[in-house]
DNA sequence: CCCCAGCCCTGGTCGC
DNA sequence: TGCGACCAGGGCTGGG
């Protein structure tokens, strides 16, 4: 479940050994991976493309080519970017594509799950994409605002929390941060999105930054099999207010966190500080 | 347009 | 020890 935070420290991590270089093979593995299009297609355009840049938009890994291309990289579930490679990964049932560079080294994508996905895109077709998808403000730039947020909101009769993982409010913000962001905003996540008063929606706009800078932070939250480019888990887990613990006190006011559920999610709050319904 | 259920997918856990 | 049921969920599709 990497959200803004893991593919974030992703990212962070991949720019510096990919920036610059030029892909020499690509290996896809997984034939479902760069659907619709078949993958040998993509493996072989992507061949001798120069990344000049690795970014983000929101849950997005953005590989930029020279070319003018870009390489839209998902991970859904439980997709990893790792370079160097690990050791090991030839034996690996999970890795999906290999991609050595010009300067001999591997990169290596994994994903236990094969929900990820690997897009090509041909230059200029990116604000086009992204625009299809009504994919919402970087939670964390200027665009993002309380006004920004309460029209996204604005209306809607769907729980705050459901709202919240519809990526036309903010890009990026997936289960656990927004259970964590409607903690610190001290919102119900059940409470109808459009029934939040001005200050709310003021709280939670601050709520949903708080919670994805301390997850950047923490190098992100290591639930399951995540793990950073770099193999290493991130410690956000250590940070979580309500995400998973139900039964456990929490931190505030020591009422027992309760789980349930909201947009077909687990859904975790505590009853006292987030109170309505 | 809105909202929700179902789908994709696999590994881990639980009850028997 | 084995086996089936169930759960985890991001984004898309389809039905109401």
């Amino acid at each position: 479940m990497p959200e803004l935070p893991e593919v974030e420290t992703i990212r962070s991590a991949l720019a510096p050994g990919l920036t610059g270089r030029k892909l020499e093979r690509v290996e896809i593995l997984d034939p479902r991976l760069t659907r619709p299009e078949p993958p040998e297609l993509v493996a072989a355009a992507l061949e001798r493309e120069r990344v000049s840049a690795v970014r983000r938009r929101g849950k997005y890994l953005v590989v930029v080519f020279e070319s003018g291309r870009h390489l839209l990289v998902h991970l859904r579930m439980t997709g990893n970017v790792l370079h160097p490679a690990p050791d090991g990964h030839e034996n690996d049932l999970h890795v999906r594509a290999v991609v050595r560079l010009d300067d001999g080294s591997d990169v290596v994508y994994h994903d236990v799950r094969r929900f990820g996905t690997w897009e090509l895109l041909e230059p200029g077709e990116l604000k086009e994409y992204f625009a299809v998808r009504r994919l919402g403000p970087e939670p964390l730039g200027r665009a993002f605002t309380a006004a920004s947020l309460g029209g996204a909101l604005e209306g809607r009769r769907a729980p705050v929390k459901a709202a919240l993982l519809d990526q036309r409010a903010a890009a990026g913000v997936g289960n656990i941060y927004a259970d964590e962001a409607l903690w610190y905003a001290r919102v119900h996540p059940l409470t109808p999105a459009g029934e939040l008063d001005e200050e709310q929606v003021a709280a939670l706009r601050d709520g949903i930054r708080k919670a994805l800078r301390l997850g950047i932070r923490r190098q992100g939250a290591s639930v399951r099999n995540y793990r950073g480019a770099d193999g290493l888990r991130g410690r956000m887990q250590d940070e979580f207010r309500v995400y998973g613990r139900d039964g456990e006190p929490c931190e505030r006011c020591g009422t027992a966190i309760v789980k349930t559920r909201a947009g077909g999610r687990g859904t975790w709050y505590c009853p006292s500080c987030q109170p309505g319904d």
